[in-house]
Formats: structure tokens, sequence, C-alpha cells
DNA sequence: TTGACATGCAACCAAATGGTTGCATATTAG
DNA sequence: CTAATATGCAACCATTTGGTTGCATGTCAA
């Protein structure tokens, strides 16, 4: 999970999950034309979201297909974010109280 | 939203994060006792956690408050992982298409 | 077969990151 | 008041990160 986490982390790779989003299986080179960097710069990015598993390759010949994969994703909206979510109320209104206990 | 990202993706931060889940409200001192480092370590942790809008503090005398504002990540869940999580059976029946149609 | 095209690999570099140590400041307790 | 406690600030350091350039390899098309 935290591969998953770090990789999310830059924007760059954020807009390479955005760009699959929007037109799944492109090849390095096609998603190398919305980039403003080298295609390797961009190669290294794809190779971290495919060790993050948010990325899957297939070789046909010699070009190379990258689809999104989003199972990571949701595992941490389901495990980590939906943890935080269900006090979001909670929390909140702790926080409100706490702060008005200040005030007076 | 990329400061929030950016934040999540220390395994430190989520842990200060998952501990003021806990318990809301902790301060600096109490935080450390918790982790590996000096209590410096964790003052910048906190400070990129603050940045973020993900940790809210108060001063009381000479303690420093510390609480969790989950409304962040909250949009973070809403506004992206959505995005993706909406398309999730798609995109993974289109990947196993492709896939089987490599096969024979 | 040969040239053009798509990708891979490796060395290198600047800047950011995560951590440390040392000292300063502010508040509270005795 | 004074000493202990809680936090703040800054310089410094090693490692990681994001990017580059240069060259190698593999595949398709004419």
């Amino acid at each position: 999970m935290d591969a998953v986490f770090r990789a999310l982390a830059d924007p760059t790779r954020r807009l390479l999950l955005d760009s699959l989003h929007a037109r799944n299986g492109q090849t390095l080179n096609a998603l190398c034309e919305h980039m403003d960097m080298t295609r390797q710069a961009v190669t290294k990015h794809l190779a971290i979201l495919e060790e993050a598993n948010l990325v899957t390759t297939m070789r046909r010949g010699r070009e190379k297909e990258h689809y999104l994969n989003p199972v990571p994703i949701n595992e941490i909206a389901e495990r980590w974010i939906g943890k935080f979510e269900r006090h979001r109320l909670t929390a909140l209104s702790d926080l409100k109280q706490r702060l008005e206990r200040e005030e007076p």
C-alpha cells in the first residue's frame, strides 16, 4: 500500500493516470506527447506506477501498451480513507466543541 | 490537493494521522512517544500535515494540541478516487477483453 | 536486408526529503 | 524567582527523487 501512496504523490504520475483514464491502452510515445519532459523521464514514472500495480503493461510488437488498474486505488479508498471518512462528522463536532470551549 | 497527496505519501505521517484518529487533540510530546525519531523530526512531519490542512493545531499554554481534519481526505476520496472507482468494472473488463484477444 | 521507429538501460546531476544536533524561547510548578 | 518542561528555529547531512543525455536493442516496413 505504501507504494501506491508514494506513486500517487507525484502530480506527473497522477496526470499519467488521468491520461490513461481518458484513453486506456496508450503506448509510451502516445503518453509522452502530452507530457513536458523526455521520454525517459516518463518511462521512470510509468515504472513507479507499474510497481504500485496502478498500471499494467502489455507488449504488442515493438510497442508497449499501458492499462490503468483501478483496483489499488479502490483498496485505498475502502481500507484507509473510509476509516477517516467514517468519523468525519464526529471529529468535526469534537473540534468545534473544543474551539468553543476556548472562546469565552 | 497536491499538498494533501504529498503529505499522505509518507508512512510516518500516515501513522501520525492514525494516532490522532485514535486519540484526537494530542500534544507534540504525546505524539512523539509512539514515534521512533527525534521530536524535531516529528515537528517537521506535523508541519507538512498542517500545510496540507490535514491537521489543525491549538496552543494551550505551553502545549500545542493537534487535531485531525478529515475534510481534505474526504475531498480526495470524492473528487479524485471517485473518478477512477466509477469506471472500475469497465476498465477491468476492458483489460480482460484485451488480454483474451491476445491468447489464441 | 536495411533503415526508421519504439523502447530499454545506465551514468550522471540538481534539488527535495527525512533525519540529526545544538541552542533559543516561553510557560508553568515549586 | 528559578528550574523544569514544551515547543521553536536553524544549520547541517545522507539519501532519494525527478530529470537529463547518450547509447543499445528489438521490430516493422519498404
